[in-house]
DNA sequence: GAAAGATGGGTGACAGGTCAACTACCGCGT
DNA sequence: ACGCGGTAGTTGACCTGTCACCCATCTTTC
């Protein structure tokens, strides 16, 4: 027995729709500003961040990747493209023969401070002050019950 | 004079990071999903519905385009790819020597009608079901306020 | 009726992401 | 000492999206 209906009802339809289409038109506006004001894509800048967080500007490979939840593969590639223009560099790991340090050169510093404060400021614009507080905790709220259920469920 | 602070409070940046956390997350789970289960791709399946929902399901090109607003070029590589997978085809235009128009094929009808259901009961099951009708509802509206707040600003 | 510009649509180069397979090294048991 | 499974990280093929630019045709205007 099947007890679930088929499709969805009006509303939970216009509710995923509307969702989707926002969540699509923000962050291709988003990456576009990005891109086109400092030249750091987002996952430039989600990989900077994290590297200026961390001491002296340097994280193993494997810890960056978990800290940002991509795959590995991914985290290969975007290092490659941003050594070859000189964000970060690859350092070899005495202790580990296998390991890498992945660590953020001045220009990569400067690139990411020169891009926060517009970054900062679109997301602000186009997101945070389209809300009122209130909806704003409700979007966290939701979220965290989707990464929850996300969780949850196997595949 | 510059009235709003640099930088988001914890509030704000929690529930954006979150946000983005839960929509990479969600989105891309499904795509792997819907891609294992039918073959089909979310792109696909956009396309692929907005043709049945048409008359005879075609649709001149830039109709298309407009109904589910993507750039031109995004949707002429697409329907290059499902041309060549036999999903749609391209017939020209009697009326407009310039234009074109994509046409659903059997096949492509076959594919979404195996698709659909499935990707209805992973929508269901990871988005719907996370929430209460309320919390569903709130999503719609906050969407709403942000795609609002997209078309006001120019960029 | 012919240029000027707008519109419809396509293309190629490139950045990004996924998947699968591969190399190299670590740590452990025997 | 050796073998073996697991971990670290890379690579290559392939798919998707964007940007910039192209061509052809339609429409307007003089």
């Amino acid at each position: 027995m099947n007890n679930t209906p088929q499709w969805l009802s009006p509303e939970e339809y216009a509710a995923w729709r509307e969702f989707i289409r926002m969540q699509e038109k923000l962050v291709g506006r988003l990456s576009r500003l990005m891109q086109a004001e400092s030249s750091l894509s987002a996952a430039d800048f989600v990989v900077l961040v994290e590297l200026t967080e961390a001491p002296e500007g340097r994280l193993r490979f494997m810890d960056l990747v978990k800290a940002v939840e991509w795959e590995k593969s991914r985290m290969s590639h975007q290092i490659t493209r941003m050594t070859k223009r000189g964000l970060v560099v690859r350092e070899e790991c005495a202790d580990d023969g296998r390991g890498a340090f992945i660590v953020i050169t001045p220009a990569g510093r400067e690139a990411i401070a020169a891009a926060a404060p517009r970054h900062v400021e679109a997301v602000r614009r186009l997101f945070i002050e389209a809300l009122t507080p209130e909806e704003l905790d409700s979007v966290a709220h939701v979220s965290r019950r989707v990464l929850e259920r996300l969780e949850e469920m196997p595949c």
